[in-house]
DNA sequence: CTCGCTCCCTAGCGAGCGTTAGTCAGTGGG
DNA sequence: CCCACTGACTAACGCTCGCTAGGGAGCGAG
């Protein structure tokens, strides 16, 4: 949320940090999209100019840059974290899918944003970003494969079942509200579940 | 595709058509964005001018909005022709997952466009669209709330399970592309498949 | 007290946007 | 043959955008 100055009257003056910057600018971007969002926006809903923007970010790209980066770097450390226990493709594909669906519950504007503005980052951050998420998922994919190898999953084909896996899970941050009927929690041990069901990993 | 003028040389004449003008819109609204294409970008690459483009079309907003109704509208019209022939929710929800994802293999442009872009539609056109959507997501839901009361499925919640089937047939998409290893109806038929299993129906 | 730093302000630049108005060349029908 | 229509053009509009320059108030440290 945005820290602004507790005073108030006629000559209020917004106090602003960097990072109420970004959070605002995360507001506005997953709200209305990158190219959608002005900076003005931004900086009317902290109280200030457009221009004091500037002392607190180097450009509007560069805002954009910072949210997906962090973002990727996030859900890889998840995944790595996830994984790490054990080589049992059942544990791996559900606490990995897991991690993802908890992330896209509880971060729902840094998903949206990635998952919409990526395209909008230049050259070469374009490529790095797009490197992260093949990593990402190229690693789903080999643990679904080693769990067809070890006759443990059954399906047709360890990419397609990837991509529906991560796919689904990007979704929770569309409909996902903190005060609606299941926790962050809830819904990510049933998005693992129906991750399982996919590769038809029967108990 | 965009049809011009055959003639060449220096005073070539682009001549075009009201649908040329759409399916350039479609091609760049799904690569940049509404907000990220300019009209310029379009008229360039139909080779005449932006403000030959009025001669086509009404404003920037009419071509968006046109993408996204007539979409969901065949979206729609999918579903109900899909569900029409039984009342077995099995191949009620089989057949209503394998049009939409089929639709998403087979109408990239237009799918990207609707998942990114129909939130920049202004009012009512916004809530209008909105209402389609959770029209076709309602239906879903009855299909698989029915499988469940008949005890031939088995999953918690069929809210959940109808947002996890249809945004994991979205990401097609994302991804397909036409020289790939498999046809749109080979990718649609195992996405069928998947949505079964995530309600997890047992043959 | 005063110096210097932080961070706001106003003013303004240059570019690009969507859109309108008015013009003119080519084309097909009477 | 000519006239109306189609569909391109140039010119220009008002607006917004991201961003820069320069100035000044408030605050903490010495």
């Amino acid at each position: 949320m945005p820290s602004t100055d507790t005073r108030t009257g006629p000559d209020a003056r917004a106090v602003v940090t960097s990072e109420a910057v970004l959070d605002t600018a995360l507001t506005l971007f997953a709200q209305r999209g990158y190219h959608g969002t002005a900076l003005s926006q931004i900086a009317e809903i902290l109280g200030i100019r457009t221009p004091s923007l500037y002392n607190h970010m180097r450009s509007k790209q560069e805002l954009l840059e910072t949210i997906v980066r962090q973002t990727l770097d996030h859900v890889l450390a998840d995944f790595h974290a996830a994984v790490k226990g054990t080589d049992d493709p059942v544990v791996q594909l559900r606490e990995a899918t897991r991690v993802y669906a908890l992330r896209h519950a509880t971060h729902r504007r840094e998903a949206l944003i990635v998952n919409r503005d990526t395209t909008s980052l230049p050259e070469p951050a374009l490529t790095a970003m797009r490197q992260r998420r093949r990593e990402h998922e190229r690693a789903i994919r080999s643990v679904i494969a080693r769990g067809i190898e070890s006759g443990t999953f059954a399906v047709g084909n360890a990419g397609l079942a990837s991509f529906a896996i991560l796919e689904m899970s990007v979704s929770i941050a569309r409909w996902f509200r903190e005060d609606g009927p299941r926790t962050a929690e809830q819904v990510a041990d049933e998005y693992a579940e129906f991750a399982l069901r996919i590769v038809r990993y029967r108990p």
